[in-house]
RNA sequence: GGCCCUGUGGCGCAGUUGGUUAGCGCGUCGCCCUGUCACGGCGAAGGUCGCGGGUUCGAGUCCCGUCAGGGUCGCCA
């Protein structure tokens, strides 16, 4: 049998014939001829069907195997078509598609695309949104392998919340109480103690009721954590160059050598504002700062309040209020948090007192010697509703978790 | 959870101070069109106006309740 080709290599191929796989995209039927639309993973390619064929019937999304020669032709859409093709069908849809996946834009309202989202991810431009994704994902594990990162998968099963304030799911294990994972902060800290260099790809759970479009119930944390550094800025300098390659795979423009970076204090000052937090339009401005001041869709913002973190987060020696971590903010939203952890044994029994007891497995990395070390994770689906220009988390997620949505 | 907004054929929407057979675009179905590019033309089918109650001679339209969704804020990645 023909090997495959894919709509994409077609142009290879002018003169001889091939078979192609996919789904019928677009029926274009006229009198004397009709045009079939074939899309496979990899894009779209226009098949030419003579007249009085049995084809001009085939239902959008039917999938077929079609073969045929190809021949260049400049009336083609790319150039080049499948011309006198034998036309097998594989499977009949039993209902048309709740919209037209063929138009440039997919006319349908976020909740629709969410309900009906085994067909509506076929539209190119949203399948594309995952295709980034995936590629971010990529860049980001190339990255940290070449510099002797481990990748590690923590437990997403836990005894105990890793982090205060992010509320957690509650679950049933064997009859004692368990919570889903809302962070593989604790483990990836004790693995440096191990690895030295650690990283994970994977779902992190948070059961806090929010309703935005930045917000999801599960979501996918992109996690690094490396030992033996000076303090957080050799974290943010890794974390550049993570984000770098990063916009690169995607097509995006990366951050500048050096990411313009703004004291927390600075940008209470610049903002006019005397609040501990940055609210959500706060975020906003100052990543329109750093656009036209420093040229960077890039910000970091360094030195939160001590307050504001968890535990684990290492202070300013020669200000006990001020943290050493940051956030990093793309084109105006949180898109990373990060920071130098604490690493003294005696610290963790002092910040966590007598919480120190549900801490043991973690306390043990502690006992027994911890590097000074620094991580950061980065919101895989904040980040591809940036670098897309989606406005809604819930976009750039296959199928997301949120308040009200538990399927598909 | 607070505040604001929206529920009208499969999808996206309009519906004027309440008034007779509730419209439009896309899709679907039928017919027509030698090459389309979101093809084009003609015609047809398809709707308990989210649900329940109320006001009124009369409610898609006004009021109350309820359910579902969206935006925003708190919070965070």
């Amino acid at each position: 049998m023909l090997s495959r080709t894919l709509t994409t290599d077609l142009a290879h191929h002018v003169g001889s014939r091939v078979r192609l796989c996919g789904w019928l995209h677009r029926r274009r039927a006229l009198k004397s001829v009709t045009f079939l639309v074939i899309r496979d993973r990899s894009g779209t390619a226009q098949v030419v069907v003579a007249p009085a064929a049995e084809v001009h019937r085939l239902a959008e999304e039917t999938v077929v195997e079609v073969t045929g020669e190809v021949v260049a032709n400049p009336q083609a859409p790319q150039g080049v078509e499948v011309v006198a093709p034998a036309v097998r069908v594989l499977a009949e849809p039993s209902q048309p598609p709740p919209f037209d996946l063929y138009r440039p834009t997919l006319p349908a309202t976020l909740p629709t695309v969410l309900d009906n989202a085994a067909v509506a991810l076929r539209h190119p431009v949203l399948k594309r949104r995952h295709e980034i994704a995936a590629a971010s994902v990529g860049a980001f594990r190339r990255v940290l392998q070449d510099r002797g990162f481990t990748e590690v998968h923590t437990p997403k099963i836990v005894a105990a919340k890793t982090e205060s304030g992010a509320e957690v799911f509650r679950l049933d294990y064997f009859g004692r109480p368990a919570y889903l994972a809302q962070s593989p902060q604790l483990y990836k800290q004790m693995l440096v103690g191990v690895f030295e260099r650690v990283y994970e790809v994977g779902p992190v759970f948070r059961a806090e009721p929010h309703a935005t479009g930045r917000h999801l119930a599960q979501y996918t944390s992109l996690d690094a954590e490396l030992g033996f550094i000076e303090d957080h800025r050799d974290v943010m300098a890794l974390l550049r160059d993570v984000v770098a390659e990063m916009a690169h795979t995607a097509g995006a423009e990366g951050p500048p050598e050096e990411i313009p970076s703004i004291d927390f204090a600075q940008a209470q000052t610049l903002l006019g504002k005397d609040e501990p937090d940055l609210a959500p339009d706060d975020e906003r401005r100052l990543g329109e700062w750093a656009r036209t001041h420093h040229g960077s869709e890039f910000l970091f913002v360094t030195g939160y309040p001590m307050a504001k973190r968890p535990f684990y987060t290492h202070p300013t020696p020669d200000n006990p209020a001020k943290s050493r971590s940051f956030d990093l903010l793309f084109r105006g939203l949180e898109l990373v948090t990060g920071g130098q952890r604490l690493h003294h044994h005696a610290d963790y029994l002092r910040v966590l007192g007598a919480e120190a007891r549900h801490y043991r497995g973690y306390l043990d990395a502690f006992a027994h010697g911890m590097p000074p070390h620094g991580g950061f994770a980065i919101g895989l689906e904040r980040w591809v509703a940036q670098v897309m220009g989606v406005s809604n988390v819930r976009g750039t997620t296959l199928f997301p978790r949120d308040l009200h949505r538990l399927t598909p």
